[in-house]
Order: structure tokens, then C-alpha cells, then sequence
DNA sequence: ACCTGAACACCGTTCAAGT
DNA sequence: ACCTGAACACCGTTCAAGT
């Protein structure tokens, strides 16, 4: 019982948190298709059926590792955007930098985010939300400069998160090798700079 | 025997597409982490070991299923391309809007084919880019009449390929409603013709 | 060549019972 | 309140055996 005090401490009384720990490293290594509850459990030191106290089901837990996904997804894009200071069109590079290179660095991570079923899920949506929010940021810093045509920023934004997340499934899928991530990310962001473009630079050129 | 004998006819010497059919059907109602084999080998009706000829194992039906998909994709581009004459802008926007609502109508399949697993699977990776060749001839189309900017056609296409992946991924994960697919995919082809615009255009403004 | 049936080693989920 | 252990109804995969 002494020897075991380490593994007890670190779930006793958060059991949950161990679970998504250990289940985050297990969507990593092998997808999330392969995550076993019984698998955790026993990682963690605990019976089969003591995850039922924190998750409902499978499912749920997938939900959960989404949801903090995206929170962890946001506070990167979020820092991005706060530590350059070098003009619009250099933190939109770093926003898209930071987001590409997430994805990439989780591809599974990313494919259970970008899954299907986690749409019944309303505190996972939410935090899909909170992720995009430093994006519609940015595009409404742009609109006020009058760096990007006037409208709805929302648009704006949902057409370069789709871009930069459809750039890192290419690269996931391995339909382009990695090396070309960089590339890929700043030619869209140059040509989406260019496409939604307002009318003080647009006639500049 | 005799009144079985429809579902003989149908996969004698065929089981293979009849598996197929059925997965088909399986993935578009309850996505592909539902699928199972055994269930499958009894909607045929065959034992739970007869698919092991076909298929080696669950992952090499779903990547067949994936390269299907993909040929359905490449195909519905193509058409889409071919049978609209009347300019360039025109010939993108529908072969965007036939990748975009195949993608909706089949999320599961997409979802699928977007998948991190296939990746070691080469007929699925050549169907992947068989798919993806349209996309390709419709940019060096663009760029031979100067409405696009010169450079490797295939950067171009991966990013529109991209952009619209990402956006029929928004639509299917609920992060957007349905109503607003045409929306943004015309929004994101106008600036994408515009931000990759040649010079010709680009100064005509 | 193609399929069957039993067997193996797993699952997720449920639930009475323990502390 | 939180966890255990047995039980249930499934899986995918393997393999000897049948035709």
C-alpha cells in the first residue's frame, strides 16, 4: 500500500485529470480511434469501470480532450498575436504560424477536434468558439486600418481558419510533405491579404 | 435455399463490392468508428470470418472505401468543370461548389477520407491525388490566360483545395450552419481569385 | 478458391456490492 | 462519494476444417 502512495496521490481526488492526461498521450501515439477505457484505467491504477465517475462514456472523454484542444489551441494563436507588434499583416503570419504548426505538431489531436461527433457536445462547441475568437480579432484589427475590405469579420475569419486548416490536413494526411507547411501557410496568407484587400491598398499597387 | 437466392446472385464471386456497399451505407448513417465487420458479414449474409478474403483487416475496407470517395470526388470536380463554358471564374466556382456539396452531403466519407490512418495506403494516396488533378488543370487554365499569376500551378491548388476543405469541415462539424456553404464558398473563390490574380487583372482595377 | 464455426483476447457498459 | 468485481453483449482476428 506504501509503495503505491505516489500513483494514489495523483489521483485521489482527481481521477478525471489523470485520465484526460493519460488519454491525451494515448490520442497522440496512436489516434483516437484506439483509445481504450479499460486501457486508461489500467494505466492509471484504477478498475475498469471507475472512469464511469468522471465520464459518462467513451465518448465524453473524447469530448473533453477536444474541448481542451481548443482552449490550448486559442491561447496559442491568442499569444501569437499579443507578442508581435510589427503591423497587421505580420501578425496575421504569426497567428497562422502558430495555428499551422499546432495542428501539425497534434495531427490527432486535431482530427478528433475536427470530428463529426463531438457536435452534440455544447461546452466542446464553445471552446471551438473561444479558439476562433483571436482570429475575428484580427480580422476586425485589419478592417479598422483598412488593411481588409469592410464587412463581416466573422467571414473573414472562418474563410482563413478553413485555409490554415485545410493547409495542416494536407500536411496530416500526408498528401504534402511537411517541409512545405511553411510555404504553403504564408503564399495563402499573402494571397488572402491581397484577396480581401481594402480599397486604400488595393489601389496602392 | 431457393429464396436466398437474390442475396447469392448479388455477392457470389462479388462479396467484395457487395462489403463495400453495405460499409458504404454503415459509414454515411454511423461514421466509420461505428463500423463493424461482423456486422457487415451478416447484413450480406456470410459468416464473420468470409470478409478476411477481401479485406485483410478493418483498416483495408475503409481505405477502399477512402480511394472510392476519392474517385467519386475527382469525378464530380471533373464534371463540374467540364460542363461549364463560359469563362474562367465561372469554370472555378462550380468545380469548388461540386467539391464543396459532395463533401457536405457525404461527412462521414470525407471525415474518413480526410483521415490520419490511410496514410499508408498508396491506391487510396493515388486516388487522393487523382482527385485532386482537376483542381490542378483548372488553375494552368487560369494561368495560360493570365486571370491567374504564374508559378507552380500545383501551390495554387492545393491552397483552394485546401480552403475548401476547410470550409465544408466548418459546415460538417456544426461549427457553421449549412445555409451558410455557398455563402462562404463564394466569398473564398472571389478572393481567391483575387489574391492570386495575374498581372493583367490585378492592374485593371 | 472460398467460406464456416469455434476459439482467443479483447472491448464498452451496467450494476450490485463494498468502504 | 467513490471505487470494485462480476456479468453481458459485443468486437477483430486467427485457424483448422469443410465443399
Amino acid at each position: 500500500m506504501n509503495d503505491q502512495s505516489e500513483q494514489w496521490r495523483y489521483h485521489h481526488g482527481d481521477l478525471r485529470a489523470a485520465l484526460l492526461d493519460a488519454a491525451e498521450r494515448s490520442v497522440r501515439a496512436h489516434g483516437a480511434a484506439q483509445l481504450s477505457l479499460r486501457d486508461l484505467a489500467r494505466e492509471v491504477g484504477v478498475s475498469h469501470a471507475a472512469p464511469r465517475r468522471h465520464f459518462a462514456d467513451r465518448q465524453e472523454l473524447l469530448d473533453a480532450l477536444a474541448e481542451a484542444g481548443f482552449t490550448r489551441l486559442g491561447e496559442s494563436i491568442r499569444r501569437a498575436v499579443e507578442q508581435t507588434g510589427e503591423g497587421f499583416a505580420a501578425r496575421t503570419r504569426h497567428a497562422v504560424s502558430a495555428f499551422a504548426h499546432f495542428a501539425t505538431e497534434n495531427p490527432a489531436l486535431l482530427e478528433l477536434m475536427n470530428s463529426t461527433k463531438h457536435q452534440g457536445a455544447p461546452s466542446t462547441a464553445r471552446a471551438a468558439e473561444a479558439a476562433f475568437e483571436p482570429i475575428v480579432e484580427l480580422i476586425r484589427e485589419g478592417q479598422t486600418q483598412n488593411v481588409l475590405e469592410a464587412g463581416e469579420p466573422e467571414e473573414l475569419g472562418l474563410i482563413l481558419y478553413a485555409t490554415v486548416n485545410g493547409i495542416t490536413m494536407l500536411v496530416s494526411t500526408n498528401m504534402v510533405p511537411a517541409e512545405r507547411l511553411d510555404e504553403l501557410t504564408d503564399t495563402a496568407v499573402r494571397q488572402f491579404l491581397r484577396g480581401a484587400a481594402g480599397e486604400a491598398h488595393s489601389q496602392a499597387r
